[in-house]
DNA sequence: CAGATTTGATAACAAATGTTATCGCCAGCA
DNA sequence: TGCTGGCGATAACATTTGTTATCAAATCTG
């Protein structure tokens, strides 16, 4: 699957749901005409619009591939059939359970990350707990994750570099 | 229970799930010395440190009382136990992943508003989707809550008054 | 009641961040 | 080969946000 490929396009209800064998993705939205990139995938992670894939309602994301792509995909049923299956083994669900609050605590210390951190921390951050996101993804993208500009991006980068 | 009560404090294990009958509580940190508020909670929410009473580590946060409260509490196995009794009946196991889930974007949510919204239209939407922290929080709370200072909620009040 | 503490507003100045524009580099492609 | 678009650096300037300090009002407390 070639870089820049649409998965999935904001305004769609999610039918399936992907697994990263090789490459990058990322997950972006329109804002008033502005791209803004809200997360990355890289290989091993699963990638979802997971509201709209549960809900059946429209995704409020877009997915793209940044890199060339290498995906699983399931649909519904089998994501259902799966749940329920694993479920049904109660050591299986606590374990289930531990996953889904793993991606809600992912997500709270993201939060907390944005009220405490300087955008150079955050960047910092980043380079030090995902490297490989700094090194494959372009930098504009990962400016408007970072919640600034591709400008600001490059004077931190510049700092960095001095100090 | 009074003002100013703390019933969690940070470095603790929480072996305690609060709801609130009556009463605000906050959630917070110290980020150097600096006491950043994370969390809100008025009557009829669920309050605990999650990450530390699902897993039994150190909980990041302290959980405090803004104002004068009356609250329910459960103890771990109080909660353990109601969990396995919910989810050994699929549809309402189905529903507690709903739920869990609706934690999850609400987080999701929030990182968004910080990646793509000022702080003055984050105030906003505080006013518009939660009016009553508005009124009933001390403004310095509500600041850090935003991820700004207080003196600039401060202007930005000023602002919105006079336009 | 009197004093202390908390809360909120404001001013003056400093630092961080955004905006716009320009330039150069490089990979892909006709 | 030369052209083109995407990417990244940088400068100049504008705007936002933080810092520090001061004052006033409200609230708590003995």
């Amino acid at each position: 699957m070639a870089a820049r490929t649409v998965i999935l396009k904001e305004g769609e209800i999610a039918k399936r749901i992907f697994w990263v064998e090789q490459g990058a993705i990322r997950a972006w939205f329109n804002n008033d005409g502005e791209d803004i990139t809200f997360q990355f995938f890289l290989e091993g992670s699963m990638v979802a619009s997971i509201e709209s894939f549960r809900k059946n309602i429209a995704s409020i994301i877009s997915l793209e591939t940044i890199e060339p792509c290498v995906l699983w995909c399931a649909d519904k049923e089998d994501v259902e059939r799966i749940i329920n299956e694993i479920t049904e083994v109660p050591a299986l669900r606590s374990l289930f359970i531990d996953v889904v609050f793993e991606r809600t605590f992912d997500y709270m210390k993201h939060c907390l990350s944005y009220i405490k951190d300087s955008p150079q921390q955050r960047y910092q951050n980043l380079l030090n707990e995902k490297p490989q996101i700094v090194q494959r993804v372009p930098q504009h993208y990962i400016a408007s994750y970072l919640g600034i500009t591709k400008v600001h991006l490059s004077r931190i980068k510049n700092k960095l570099a001095k100090g």
